[in-house]
DNA sequence: AATTCATGCTGGATCGTTCAACGATTACGG
DNA sequence: CCGTAATCGTTGAACGATCCAGCATGAATT
């Protein structure tokens, strides 16, 4: 591969002025600069990221932590992170965590040595120490969703989702549905917010959801499955559930099947997220729509900003859950 | 960030003794050694990626290029290959080019000029005119699935399912169920060589494949079922409907459903992939697993033992496909 | 003719690291 | 007592770019 002084020595000048042809941060005479630019033609050069990076201080690398893509919460909304940090030249780092904190860390560390320009740090996918210590690394972060509560975090940038608006949505529809026996499937405490609004907004409507009727799920599908299964044998069984992501809701109304009941008729089942699949399941799945594309840009955007040193950004930017009325909730029949 | 200069200064040594201690290429006394590294520890030194990639020419990052990571069959995938570079020390970056061959081609030119240390390259993510160009630039790359015929790929490293077989394997279980008409949707040329896996299979069981019962679709699910309910108004309509992706088929599902038939009783559905959620839609979809821990496995390992200067790989290595009875497949009742 | 000024390019330091080559010191055997 | 070798660390030149400061050159002004 071609370097700059290659480029130089053919075209007759110093890299200095190959440089300064390329950046535009100088005037360069017409001829020189055709004389280059056909020299770096005929040579087939590629600046070198890194040399630029080590003098610049800047890599064009923005890395993006999530506990596990595979996990159909997150493609899209990485997807969409990467279309736009590709337009405006910057390169994506996937870092998958596995909601192990070590991983978390040891990611952290080696995006550090990269100097990579900044991270977009999912909810769940690491704990809150490692990035609290990057605090003084002023490394440019942006929080998605993280719902903890750690004052070594408030100095952070936070995208979120209102999960708290997204548990008062199931609960008005479900209330609107006549429904009064209903149970929580979540993963606490990351997505207690949600079960927080859900159940004030039954308190308001002067119903009280018992414990035992909110239980806890693991974030994958099969979770989902064996806590529905476990509501199922109450002696009360709910008339409906609120799953706190689709893929536990999925699992949930593959459950409802399973025991010889209906969706909705016997169970109706709301989930959040509004994942690709929910719509093509049967029945198709009611749930809280998170606005996917938003958020990814909002939080993609964010640090874009911040990289670029900008200072009077608020630190916590909110988007609005939607209700989307599918199938799978329908009036009480008990 | 302290430097290794900063390291050197406080423990009385230059900067080489340093750099010594870390990679241990060298003998360094221990009393040396143990200033230096309580000189790390003070200043929490942390080595430069940039840095030390420009002098060793090497970066310990590679590339996954795919069409998009929001289409279901990758996550998994990408996620194992992320694992598995990690385990190595190597992070990944994630390149979507949404079909479109001028963002591959942009994406193939940053890597180059971000030295990054090797490319997986997925099927369908790009034409092959600037992999080709990548040869002379000996940038190590395996290519995932290129069922592309071109001469300028046959000096690259492949890493294939066995998508004849897939074709066979579905054919089989149809045959076996006693199907006769039977129809295929595809995305055409990028699946050819599963629907002749399947048409020739049908061939030797004397049965032929009209060319209008192969239907074109575009990885999508609503392509699936767009072919599908086309399918379903012919005078004579499929008994049972392989769709070359499991997403086709879960769309095909649906439009049978849409059109008040049942799955399978009235039409069989077969899939292609084992995506996660095939298991658990209404039915559970009977489907060609592809082996996808292995292919990613065997795909990293390839390139990282490029990267390595590995010289005698075979250039092709093929992984295999299974059937996974489930529930939309049975006999043929017309 | 002397001075000023803009233009256009160069020299060389710099970013943080690695590594081949070298020098100083000590140890040991003959 | 000296030659050889081993030990330990240093020097200085890369790697490939950027960019500040400065130096010619020639035109314009005084």
């Amino acid at each position: 591969m071609a370097t700059i002084s290659d480029v130089a020595r053919l075209a007759g000048v110093t890299a200095a002025t190959v440089s300064y042809v390329l950046s535009e941060k100088q005037h360069i005479s017409p001829a020189t600069r055709e004389r280059v630019l056909s020299a770096i033609e005929a040579l087939g050069y590629r600046p070198n990221a890194l040399a630029r990076g080590l003098k610049q201080r800047k890599t064009f690398t923005i890395a993006l932590v999530l506990p596990t893509i595979a996990n159909p919460y997150y493609p899209e909304m990485a997807e969409e992170i990467e279309r736009i940090a590709r337009q405006n030249s910057y390169q994506l780092i996937l870092c998958n965590t596995h909601y192990d904190a070590t991983i978390g860390r040891q990611y952290l560390d080696s995006l550090a040595r990269r100097w990579v320009d900044g991270a977009l740090i999912m909810n769940s996918s690491m704990d809150s120490a490692p990035v609290a210590a990057q605090n003084t690394a002023n490394l440019p972060i942006v929080l998605c969703d993280w719902s903890i509560e750690d004052d070594a975090l408030q100095a952070f940038h936070h995208v979120n989702v209102d999960f708290a608006q997204g548990g008062v949505l199931a609960a008005q529809h479900l209330l609107a549905l006549g429904h009064r026996r209903m149970a929580v499937i979540a993963e606490e405490p990351g997505q207690t917010v949600r079960v927080n609004g859900f159940r004030q907004t039954l308190s308001a409507a002067g119903i009280t959801l018992p414990q035992e009727y909110v239980v806890q799920g693991h974030s994958t599908l099969e979770s989902g499955y064996s806590a529905a299964h476990q509501l199922l044998t109450f002696p009360a069984p709910p008339t409906a559930i609120f799953a706190t992501t689709d893929w536990m809701a999925l699992g949930a109304m593959e459950a409802v099947n399973d025991a010889g009941l209906r969706v909705p008729e016997d169970v109706s089942i709301i989930g959040l997220d509004n994942i690709l699949i929910s719509q093509h399941v049967r029945p198709p799945l009611t749930t809280i729509a998170i606005p996917k594309y938003e958020f990814a840009q909002t939080a993609t955007q964010y640090l874009l900003q911040l990289i670029d040193g900008k200072k009077d950004l608020p630190l916590v930017a909110m988007v609005n859950p939607s209700l989307i009325e599918r199938h799978s909730t329908t009036f009480c029949r008990a």
